[in-house]
DNA sequence: CAAGCAGTTTAGAATCGCTCTAATTTTATT
DNA sequence: AATAAAATTAGAGCGATTCTAAACTGCTTG
């Protein structure tokens, strides 16, 4: 039995926000149900902003900056560096690798067990691996 | 009077040049025994610009970014992607990968045959693959 | 449930890395 | 040397992102 106000998708959203130390703003939440609500996506901080203004939700640029940031901080999404022009950000923060399609400049995930990476060496001098990322350029 | 005496490094530079299809002009040869008279090296736009003032060679930012491009572009560097707010260009354009200091912003190189990259998962669509980049971000 | 305040949002200015423009200079060719 | 093509340059321009500082809002407390 689910309430016909409040729709799951909301609640499930709204408990994200609180659950990563966020305060769950009109804003933010508008914005994380657009990222959040269907699949995992890669969006940039520009699509966003046009999407949130298509679907009516009134938030400035800066607030989808400041949102993006927010949540890669607290691990709600994920920072891709693909092309020194612009930043991409990934809904799926799970273990997984990109392709990267040179010409459309859309990406696609690669699940972490599709590549096998052995032998990686140790970080030099004591440094701990934050994170390694795999992106397979390709071109038609 | 004449600008300097042509020692036997330029004229290896100059072949470079010369044989990447390049006009070895004042400007190119310069940077280029910039880039490649040591060993390997990871450097910026503005990086390079610094330390060819440092040098006494008179070069416009411009020439640096079109010569940056031009060396890529006749693979004599290979640019890389780790940051969206900067470009790196790496005088080795052999087959490795890179670890990066999230709190320095350097490089540091890692041979191929450190890393076991295996299943590589095709490129989908019949596109080709153009690169594997892997960069293992570290901190302290 | 009002007050207060830290946390957020915002418009617009500012910045940053980089590219473009159009005039000038160089290089390679005749 | 004359020519044409290519390269260089200063500075304007640009697109993505960040900053500023004033207004607002969610949250806690009395």
């Amino acid at each position: 039995m689910r309430a016909k106000k409040t729709s799951p998708a909301d609640l499930t959203v709204l408990e994200r926000l609180r659950t990563a130390g966020l305060r769950p703003t009109r804003q933010r939440l508008a914005l994380a149900k657009l990222l959040f609500a269907q699949g995992h996506r890669h969006v940039t901080a520009e699509g966003l902003f046009n999407e949130a203004k298509d679907n009516r939700v009134d938030v400035s640029l800066a607030t989808v900056y400041n949102a993006l940031h927010d949540f890669t901080e607290k691990s709600l999404l994920r920072e891709i560096s693909i092309d020194s022009s612009r930043s991409y950000f990934d809904t799926n923060v799970g273990d997984h690798y990109h392709f990267y399609f040179e010409q459309t400049g859309k990406l696609q995930d690669i699940p972490a067990e599709r590549i096998a990476l052995a032998n990686l060496p140790e970080a030099p001098g004591g440094a701990t691996v934050a994170r390694v990322d795999v992106i397979i350029r390709v071109r038609d």
